[in-house]
DNA sequence: CCCTGATTCGC
DNA sequence: GCGAATCAGG
């Protein structure tokens, strides 16, 4: 794929990704992983501006600015979001205090490659098997020399004191053409 | 430190 | 038009 030129495929998925709501981030690590391309963020981010995703958002992490908050009446919608009661609240007792391998890979779609489907080369990150007995699948993304994982999850699964070297990184640009 | 989005600037 | 560099906030 010769980068320059944004594919109507590129540009869709681009635009899917951005209405679906991902971060340009992930959906430069998206387009990247699915289309073998090497966007960056920032190339993403022009794109969608110049595209004029920019301009489509209803509303996004643009907090401090012009806040219409006028004092004395100010309430003239109800929130959107009015849920009822807030009776179903998951306190921390319900919940799973151990979080051990829980994903933060927003973004991230996994083939759910099966292990006798896994090909080498695959990001071996397991998908499922949170239960005992069930079948673990992988991502399955192409995964980055020297590690058993893509980019993504190689990120997620070194964390605290991982090797990550530059060159590394240099490899990534080098194995991913 | 990491991340994010947004703009600017050179190609 | 494209993307990297850069800025600015969380």
């Amino acid at each position: 794929m010769e980068p320059g030129h944004w594919s109507s495929e590129q540009s869709d998925a681009l635009r899917d990704y951005f209405f679906k709501g991902l971060s340009y981030a992930e959906i430069g690590r998206q387009i990247n992983a699915r289309f073998g391309t090497a966007y960056t963020r920032n190339a993403v981010v022009g794109r969608a501006k110049r595209l004029g995703l920019g301009l489509s958002r209803p509303e996004r992490m643009i907090s401090p600015s012009i806040v219409p908050s006028l004092p004395g009446a100010s309430a003239p919608l109800t929130p959107p979001r009015a849920a009822p009661p807030c009776l179903n609240l998951p306190p921390p007792s319900a919940l799973k205090p151990a979080n051990p391998v829980k994903l933060r890979c927003v973004g991230v779609q996994p083939r759910l490659i099966a292990l006798d489907e896994l090909e080498p080369g695959d990001c071996r990150y397991p998908y499922g098997g949170d239960k005992e007995g069930e079948e673990i699948n992988f991502c399955g993304h192409p995964r980055q020399a020297g590690s058993s994982y893509c980019t993504p999850h190689a990120r997620l699964t070194c964390g605290p004191g991982a090797a990550r070297t530059a060159a590394a990184v240099a490899l990534r640009l080098v194995s991913a053409a």
